[in-house]
DNA sequence: GAAACAATTCAGTATCGCTACATTGAGTTG
DNA sequence: CAACTCAATGTAGCGATACTGAATTGTTTC
């Protein structure tokens, strides 16, 4: 029972397969088999069970997945004793964000950990469906999420920072004739042409939902996951779509109107593995990040007030 | 740095030279030498240095054996775990005694604790210097040691649970003139003969602070570690000796009479590393002890009103 | 200054984890 | 239902690594 093993058993909980825990891990499969073997031997209980073609833990497996994470946390945190940077946050820390939130963040982010700072973020983009965040977390040592309201919270094998709780807006065109409406209902929107996005990403169940609302399915004209891409299509007349009310930069020539009785709304979240938290510039950049969401929200709230 | 790179360094840490560590592990001095660069070549910084001929740990050294201590109790936790344990305590437990303690408390310990029972003790009887007394802690998992009231206190290594804090009393022949009084002051003791123990050993200290208080040597013709022996001797009319009031089965033709104005009590208590602590079974015999430990003091206190 | 002891260095050896390739087994498709 | 695909497992061989044992350096003691 050592780091590795037990790294490979929190990886299969995560991943849900053996050779997934392979690629994260960068060896072959082969190597994992025999890790998890002599791991299982060395504590004489099954913590494997074939499910289908892929492998799954067993109880026993879970429990001692959990246990193992107190023990990455542990050493996480003797690598930063060792190192000498409890005090002094010091290092590199990798973040990964999706579009919207990396083109509003990244900047101010990398102005304030830039190459030669003592903490230095190196940033990614990775714009993925919902469901695909949580594995993220085991490349990155922070990873910007989103996701909607009404859908399964984040898995228990990350921990969860809330950073934005965000209200998806129906864009129109200015001259559209329900942008005289202050508020528009599911039944509103539900006949018009809409731009969604690409299945399993969010703002889709979201759209499903006023389709439920409505008693009938809605015509989605496009899939666009971009949501500037998206409002440039509303401008120019194709249909109407969901878009972020702050950190989507407010595009010329189209009106925001809220949608009443649905939640549409998206939590914005800091995703990471337990482990990332003892490190005292990983903290600091999620201290940071806090901060420029909470500016985020307040500047578009005056900005609205002046509109 | 791994599970066996950070042990070298608490080994280090509580034995204070290399060799130890090496025959505490069971390995040549060499290989410990070689864990302890290979430790030092991963984190980048000095973490032992020359201290006369042995070795120690430099700052860093120390804290990261302090880290160390939380990755081995992270792992003990998920050995425990693993073996399904965690609600049912299972498993062999060692417990090492000195004399008077093992006499007292090992019989009761063994009836509760017996072979085939789910918790098992193996029992050892250790009568050390009390300075050794935390060494152990590494051999058993769990040592019952004692220390006098004024020597300092245990070293960071160990975990104490305190089980008594036991008076010693002087002890005398019955037709000893002293036996008239009720209590003994240190200038009424420090002509008469005494019977001591080895350097090093518990009663030695108090001994001593009864010279210092009467201002002159005391004479001390006999050295016994073995209190009944020492009780024996008292009997003979060798001279009189400090024995525990509780641990010491009262032995005949002998009368105990408390000392004044010098703080003559010993610490029982059960030293073990943090890691113990997290199996069922040790804190099982732990919760044990202490029951065990309590019953000692009141039924003594009661034959004590009899007498 | 010699002897005793602690730690290190430097071979040589055994063990262990990995890759590469072959095989088994489960789900999918024509 | 055969053919295919993909996940996982077994096997042989290779390279890294942790150990032992002997020789060496450095420190304390008599």
């Amino acid at each position: 029972m050592d780091e590795r093993q037990l790294r490979i058993l929190r990886e299969l909980e995560a991943l849900g397969s053996l050779r997934a825990v392979a690629e994260a891990l960068h060896v072959t499969p082969s190597a994992v088999t025999q890790q998890l073997q002599a791991l299982q031997r060395g504590v004489g209980v099954p913590l494997t069970e074939r499910r289908g073609r892929t492998l799954g833990l067993t109880e026993a497996g879970s429990a001692l997945a959990a246990a193992a994470v107190d023990v990455h946390v542990a050493l996480a945190r003797a690598r930063e004793v060792a190192r000498g940077a409890t005090d002094r946050p010091r290092g590199e820390v990798s973040v990964s964000g999706f579009n919207s939130i990396a083109l509003t963040l990244f900047p101010a982010l990398v102005q304030r950990f830039g190459r030669g700072e003592p903490v230095a973020v190196r940033l990614f983009d990775e714009d993925v469906a919902q469901e695909a965040f949580p594995r993220l977390a085991g490349r990155y040592d922070l990873v910007l999420a989103h996701r909607l309201d009404h859908t399964p919270a984040w898995p228990g094998t990350v921990r969860v920072t809330a950073l934005l709780h965000e209200p998806l807006d129906v864009a129109l065109p200015p001259e559209h004739p329900l942008a005289a409406k202050r508020r528009l209902s599911p039944s509103d929107v539900a006949d018009q042409p809409w731009i969604s996005t690409h299945e399993g990403f969010p703002v889709v169940a979201t759209v499903d939902a006023i389709a439920a609302a409505a008693g009938h399915p809605v015509d989605i004209v496009h899939r666009v996951n971009e949501f500037s891409v998206a409002a440039e299509l509303v401008r120019a007349g194709c249909g109407v779509a969901l878009v972020p009310r702050w950190t989507v930069p407010r595009p010329r020539g189209v009106v925001l109107r809220p949608l009443a009785r649905i939640p549409a709304r998206r939590h914005v979240d800091v995703l990471c593995r337990p482990e990332q938290l003892t490190r005292a510039a990983v903290r600091a950049v999620l201290a940071q990040l806090r901060v420029l969401a909470d500016d985020l929200r307040e500047r578009s709230e005056v900005g609205e007030a002046d509109a």
